[in-house]
DNA sequence: CTGTGCCAAGAAATCGATTTCATATGGAGC
DNA sequence: GCTCCATATGAAATCGATTTCTTGGCACAG
């Protein structure tokens, strides 16, 4: 491969004037004129490697997403790419499988490369060690969960809301019983749907004066998959007495929440489901489903953004950016009076 | 950071004594011992860059992906990770999104990061340009889509035999005006589907003793994309004599033919759909979608694993491994007589 | 005419690990 | 007891770009 010297000796100049041409030290016009383009003759392209050593800096960022087959977290890693592009940096994605151990190891990897900084979804609220990183000052945005006692940028969504959002919708359409399929306990973004869940409910309750909180078996956890959806909707629907709609805590939980529906013979709207995050093709499902949509590219996006100043060496004082949820209403959550022939 | 040096200070001992002690050199066992014990107390790890520099190699393999929002290049970036973790490398993805400037970007990002290999399933099977792979002798894997004249070890999945099994079983199924919407004209993996389709609908005219080809305006191409898809179903249901099945060449078109059909309000079986490629959560869509199916897991695992046996320096003449399709057959194929109330 | 200051440009140090080369030590064989 | 070899180890070169340090030349002011 053609080096830096190589050029520097066709060129009759040093290697360092060459450094120089391309990284915008001061050359004579003429000078940088004939270096460009005995380079570009030969074809020469800067060894990345010896650069990220020599700067103790990589030109990539690292992005670390617990679960790679899930578009909501493709989505956002094509908002961080773009974003990404508009300073050269590149973007390389890992996937921590929600891991905490396979999430170490890209981390240590992001550490090695020496990675110009690190976006993360964490796969743990409490496990995941960021520490690492702060250790060599590596500038890191958690983005959707954020780690407990991290202190870092971070972008959100505005999960409570959005669960408020969803359940006051299910109330609205008549729905009376609303179950809850939450995410695993621990986790911030189910802990907080459910939370959203729960204030409305009981904001409801109250107002029917009958007081309290949703009846405790009404609220399941899942494990943010299509098997945890299935399984916690199936419990629901073999309660005594089930519930007439069920506000899923996440995309891939509610595919599995409508399988076990299928299999028991149940169809939205009569039942209704709203899921938290837009399922795949959701458009296809038939009925369409009622969705809270997340702004996932522009999770990405902003967060990106923010790595980029931190990266430029700003000293802000540390932000977290919350982006509101929109409601999706279709036809799977309206209402239960109308019910298709069964 | 602490490096090589500092812990060879502490130990007592040379750097390059450190180094052997990682790298499996020769060192006595006592003085190894001693070197791994302050290494762990000092919290060492290598660094890569520095190591990638003197090794011209970094341990990191790059995977190139048109789509990473398609769910059949995301199962195959599974398979690449989990074949790689085997050998200790790492597994960066790359999105060109069909973009060849894209993709070049990535590619001499690539070259010029010093990656082990690259796995690549190029955006364009004409302009995907690997000269700058071969002059650094650097291992490809083609997978999926073979770029045009490359010499690389390729993985691919049969397509034709795929083309003619989905179409051979919309015949048996009972449906006689089959078109089919392929992909873009010139990508590899399109055309050899349409060829499937072509010499089953062929064989079929000649026994019935109508010779000739499948009409013209049967098959249409679109661009891989939902949009793409329902585009094309939207043409072939605006025919004088509109078929009564359809072959679509992959999933995302498939999703957008679904949805050109439900806007007509035509419902499968009674028009037969059948998808080359799974559709994700097909088991959500009604009526459930015949498909098929491709080893998308295995196409990564065995592309990693060519690739790895590069890098190790086999000289084994280039080979090309080309896996099965699976016929998945469900009701959207359960034949025209069985027709649902319109 | 000389001193000061500025700027271009080359020489050389640097980043951190690996690897070659040289050296010392110990043991085996005659 | 001496030679020879194997082996453990350290010193130093190396990878390729960046950056600091130095030098030399030129311009301008006094």
């Amino acid at each position: 491969m053609t080096t830096i010297n190589d050029v520097a000796r066709a060129a009759g100049v040093s290697p360092a004037t060459v450094s120089r041409v391309f990284n915008g030290g001061r050359v004579t016009a003429e000078r940088a004129e004939r270096v460009r383009k005995t380079a570009a003759e030969m074809g020469f392209a800067p060894n990345r490697v010896a650069r990220s050593l020599r700067k103790q800096r990589a030109s990539v960022i690292g992005l670390i997403i617990p679960d790679i087959e899930n578009p909501f977290f493709t989505s956002l890693a094509r908002g961080v790419e773009d974003a990404a592009q508009q300073t050269n940096l590149s973007v390389v994605l890992c996937n921590s499988d929600e891991d905490v151990d396979k999430e170490r190891r890209y981390l240590e990897i992001a550490a090695a490369e020496q990675m110009a900084g690190v976006i993360v979804a964490a796969a743990s609220r409490n496990r995941t060690d960021l520490s690492l990183m702060a250790n060599r000052k590596m500038p890191v945005v958690a983005v959707d969960r954020r780690p407990r006692g991290a202190s870092v940028d971070a972008v959100m969504v505005d999960n409570q809301h959005g669960g408020e959002e969803a359940t006051a919708h299910l109330l609205r359409s008549g729905y009376r019983r609303i179950a809850c399929i939450a995410g695993p306990e621990g986790a911030s973004t189910s802990e907080e749907r459910l939370a959203g869940y729960r204030s409305v409910v009981r904001d409801h309750l109250r107002e029917e004066g009958v007081g309290g909180e949703p009846p405790r078996e009404y609220v399941r956890h899942g494990d943010f998959r299509v098997e945890g959806g299935r399984a916690a909707m199936a419990e629901l629907l073999a309660l005594p007495e089930p519930p007439d709609a069920v506000f899923v805590a996440n995309n891939l939980m509610t595919v599995g929440a409508l399988q076990a529906l299928r299999e028991a013979g149940i169809e939205p709207p009569a039942f209704g489901v709203l899921s938290f995050g837009d399922v795949p093709w959701a458009s296809l499902v038939r009925p369409p489903l009622s969705t809270v949509q997340l702004p996932s590219y522009d999770l990405g996006w902003t967060a990106a953004g923010l790595l980029q100043d931190r990266i430029a060496g700003t000293d802000k004082p540390l932000q977290t950016v919350v982006l509101r949820t929109a409601l999706q209403v279709r036809e799977s959550t309206s209402g239960p009076g109308q019910r298709s022939a069964l």
